[in-house]
DNA sequence: TTTTTAATCAAACGTTTGTTTAAAATAGAG
DNA sequence: CTCTATTTTAAACAAACGTTTGATTAAAAA
């Protein structure tokens, strides 16, 4: 097995799925920027389905985890983390993860895609990398949220702060028109503090009450 | 004009395209929908093209329209409206709009879309249809936002509030997944409530200060 | 050395794509 | 009814699509 090839064709067809979605790619474009041939997609994935699976198993999930990695990182030492903390951490390991800000755009656009149509290639993905940061999630916030609440309450709170996240990776085009601000880095910088300024302040906990 | 024929054709359209995207659809799948001819789209769009911008420009806009119809509707009388008021009515808007619940879907669903990979359908829609929204939004919600904001800054806030419901449209599946509710209108009312007191704290006003 | 395996390639497969054409059907006015 | 303009239709087009094939190469195994 050539893994160097096989992985010129992962890389160039997430690019490419991210970008333009899972119609709006033929196979000749990604295997020309992959540099192989088109019948190399049949040869290592069986087919575009194959493939697009094989990047969702392959990459996404890997990158998700790293992402999720470097939370607990940030977290780890401390066992009863502030809420700022959580929330700040969050959206850092989300806008400000280990990734280029196009490999992190791709991520979470694919993401968007599975989370709005899921295809098989998310039922495990889910199960094993999605669920249980969302329990865990809602685990660290739980002493900081309005009490007596339901875990399907809780996790509402989870998701607004996420909803934050998502919005303001995949609608950049949008933003950028609105605001009249370009996404350089001094940007997601602020966004990230109003995200976890409005997102601390949106739970209502306060440290004196 | 035949204008039933057109019309069936732009419904079967919109719901195509939110659906699977541009790509993600043939014409023949829209007019065999629509139970017109394959030449019917050339007929009365020119192309393919032609007609995505039509379903953009006739359907889309209308709606939007309509959505910010109803949200000055509710809080016309009142001039100067409380914060409470705005980000309830702002939340009903979106997610309790005199639309169904398969119309509101696929409306957003075609926004997010534009808002992330903007096609030429998209800036005539800006300019004519948000930017003039967003733009209001900021001003009412100005007096309940923390002093000597920018006008960049204060925008974020009017984003923050509408990514959580573009997020709980949207992602509706994972979000289905992670807290075992389906989307029924009891859920649907709780989501607008839990986004309304996230959003009223997320700004940081009291009245009381 | 001979045989087997892994990898890549150009070429072609049958379908489906968006688009166009020209004829047929329909509708409305005189 | 007749004539004309509008609308719908079946058929065909080239181009692009995903997929498959059989040949070719080079390295590994026998």
């Amino acid at each position: 097995m050539n893994t160097r090839t096989r992985d010129r064709i992962l890389k160039a067809a997430e690019e490419l799925f991210a970008e333009k979605g899972f119609d709006g790619v033929s196979v000749r474009e990604i295997t020309d920027r992959a540099g192989s041939n088109v019948a190399s997609v049949h040869y290592y994935f069986g087919n575009k389905k194959g493939l697009y699976l094989a990047v969702f198993r392959e990459r996404m999930a890997q990158r998700a985890k790293k992402v999720q990695e470097l939370f607990w990182k940030e977290i780890g030492d401390d066992p009863t983390p502030s809420a700022e903390k959580i929330i700040k951490t969050l959206a850092r390991a989300f806008l400000k993860s280990p990734f280029s800000k196009k490999e992190r755009m791709l991520h979470h656009k694919l993401m968007a895609r599975e989370a709005n149509r899921p295809t098989e290639a998310y039922s495990i993905f889910h199960k094993e990398v999605i669920a249980p940061f969302y329990n865990a999630l809602i685990e660290l916030l739980s002493p900081y949220l309005p009490e007596g609440l339901s875990r399907q309450d809780r996790v509402l709170y989870v998701l607004s702060i996420i909803a934050q996240v998502m919005h303001f990776n995949l609608a950049r085009s949008m933003i950028s028109h609105i605001t009249g601000q370009p996404y350089t880095d001094r940007f997601i910088d602020r966004l990230v503090n109003h995200i976890t300024r409005f997102s601390l302040y949106g739970i209502n906990y306060r440290a004196d009450r």
